[in-house]
Formats: structure tokens, C-alpha cells, sequence
DNA sequence: AAGAGGTGCAACCGCCGCGTC
DNA sequence: TGACGCGGCGGTTGCACCTCT
């Protein structure tokens, strides 16, 4: 553990010598707390020193947005939260915090770590660049269907109302109805999502539907039709998944898709979804 | 049981844009 | 108008913990 103070830097004035570093204090934690819940948050240099903390502003604001924040989720990421990430990322990259926009109660930190941690990892197993139109559509095509198959089988109603697909069925699913387990909130997020984007429409009062949700405006030259996805109260349907079966000439490309080798890691992620609780 | 290597994530760093003086 | 301070953001680091051998 890195040494409490900073002392052996290169600080000239006593005071900046004091300031904390490292892993924060239960004690810290509180004073933080306390001051920002009789206060408010901002002004974040002042604030660090009113609140007795010798720490900087930034220390301050960081520990409270990433950690204290009341509001802030913990815990693994459900396969819907997962899900946005990889659409709003192939939208815009790595814009961290615009995309913790649309996952409320989760940083900007969190996805990044996310990301860097578990996506950019298989990527580099795969040898794929992960910012790579190949590895989006690994993403489309294998990962995103075996995610929706994972909140149908979360789905407590699931065995009623969907017939799950099979691992060699995911390719070429069929419409994912009732799939999500947090229906709610998943369709809040899509709403959240679609609210900020014109492009995306309304097309009843049932369902909605998302012409080009995020991924291939980002990348227009993609093989893939414009994905048109429903999300519906009672129904979930991604048409966008609904690709040609890949044995049956998926014309993906630059990624060959009858490869076995990309396809035995594909399939074989589960760990990275967090599928398994931990 | 213990050491090596891998993983996850909290925290820090550096840069940039904006507001103020 | 340029210097300065601050907040915000994305990239990176370092360490505790976990898994493997």
C-alpha cells in the first residue's frame, strides 16, 4: 500500500505536503458524508478543506461520485445493463460517462473498468481490436443474443413464455419475447436512451421501436441491415438479431464466422458476461 | 500449504474546457 | 486577452484478493 502521505513528492508548500493519499478511511468516508449531506456537493477544493479532509478537491470528488454517493449500484452488472454498455459503446466509444448516463446508478469508473477488465480482455483473446468493426459484430451476432438468452432464462416467467433458443439456434433467433427480467427497468434505460436520440422512434404506445439502435450508425458501412429493436412491456423483440443463420452464408465481412476457433471462444464467455454470481 | 500469476477495481494522473479576474 | 483555478473526463496504475499449480 502506497504510503499515506506525499510527502516524498515534490510539494514546496507544508500544507500540500499533508494532503492524503491512497485508500480512503472509514473516518474519511464520514466526514465526507456528513459534510456533503449538511452542505451539498460541489466546490470540491473548498469543500475537502471545510470538511477537515486533507485531501484534494478532485480526491473528494471522486471517492463521493465513484463510492459514496448514495444512489450508486453495487454489485455485477446485469446482462441489460451489459447490453446497453456494448450498444451505447459501439455508438460512441469510449465516452464512459455518457454512457453511465443511461445506467443509472452506475459510474462512469465501473463501466470503464467493465470494459477494460472483461470486454478488451476477450478481445485480445481473440486477437480482435476491440474498436475493430470485426469485434462489433462478434459482439451483434454472438455475445448480445447469448446475454438475451441469459435474462429470458432469468426471467421467472420464462418457461411460460419463451421458448428458449438453443446455443446453435442464437444465430438466427427466434423473437425474443418476455425476455427481460427487470422489464421496468431495462425499458426505462431504452427510453432514457431514446429520448436523447431523434433518430430513434415511437412506434406505438405498446412497443418501441429503435430504427439504427446504435450500432451500425457509427458504423455505416456495416453489412448489417439498420437493426430495428421492440421493446415492449409484455414483449421483447430484436429484429437487429435476427441475422441470417451464420452456416447458412452470413455475409459478415472481414470475420469469418464458420471459424472454429472464433467461435469456440465465443461461446466459452460466459465468465465474461457474469453470467455466474460471484 | 505456499508461491506465482492473473484479475478486479479504487484511486491517481494528465489533459482539456470553461468561468473568472 | 491571457493567466489561473476548478471540475470533468479518459487513461493508467497499484494493490488486495483470487485461482492455479
Amino acid at each position: 500500500m502506497r504510503p499515506v502521505t506525499n510527502a516524498s513528492m515534490h510539494n514546496s508548500s507544508e500544507e500540500e505536503s499533508e494532503l492524503r493519499r491512497g485508500p480512503w478511511t472509514l473516518e474519511e468516508d464520514t466526514l465526507l458524508i456528513h459534510y456533503i449531506t449538511c452542505h451539498g456537493e460541489g466546490r470540491w477544493n473548498l469543500l475537502a478543506k471545510c470538511a477537515g479532509l486533507k485531501r484534494t478537491g478532485k480526491s473528494c470528488r471522486l471517492r463521493w461520485l465513484n463510492y459514496l454517493k448514495p444512489d450508486i449500484k453495487r454489485g455485477n452488472l446485469t446482462p441489460q445493463e451489459q447490453i446497453l454498455i456494448l450498444e451505447l459503446h459501439s455508438k460512441w466509444g469510449n465516452r464512459w460517462s455518457k454512457i453511465a448516463q443511461h445506467l443509472p446508478g452506475r459510474t462512469d469508473n465501473e463501466i470503464k473498468n467493465y470494459w477494460r477488465t472483461r470486454v478488451q480482455k476477450q478481445a485480445r483473446q481473440l486477437k480482435i481490436d476491440s474498436n475493430s468493426k470485426k469485434f462489433l459484430e462478434a459482439l451483434r451476432h454472438f455475445w448480445m443474443p447469448r446475454l438475451l438468452e441469459k435474462m429470458e432464462q432469468n426471467s421467472p416467467s420464462s418457461s411460460e413464455s419463451f421458448t428458449s433458443a438453443s446455443t446453435a439456434e442464437v444465430n438466427n433467433p427466434a423473437p425474443f419475447a418476455e425476455l427481460t427480467s427487470e422489464p421496468s427497468k431495462f425499458l426505462a434505460n431504452c427510453n432514457d436512451f431514446l429520448n436523447e436520440n431523434s433518430s430513434l422512434s415511437i412506434c406505438s404506445s405498446d412497443s418501441v421501436r429503435m430504427s439504427q439502435f446504435p450500432g451500425n450508425s457509427a458504423h455505416p458501412s456495416s453489412p448489417i441491415p439498420n437493426d430495428c429493436y421492440y421493446v415492449d412491456s409484455t414483449s421483447f423483440e430484436m429484429e437487429g438479431f435476427n441475422q441470417p443463420n451464420m452456416s447458412a452464408g452470413c455475409h459478415v465481412a472481414e470475420l469469418d464466422w464458420s471459424n472454429d476457433y472464433v467461435a469456440e471462444n465465443l461461446w466459452n464467455m460466459d465468465d465474461l458476461w457474469q453470467f455466474s454470481s460471484k
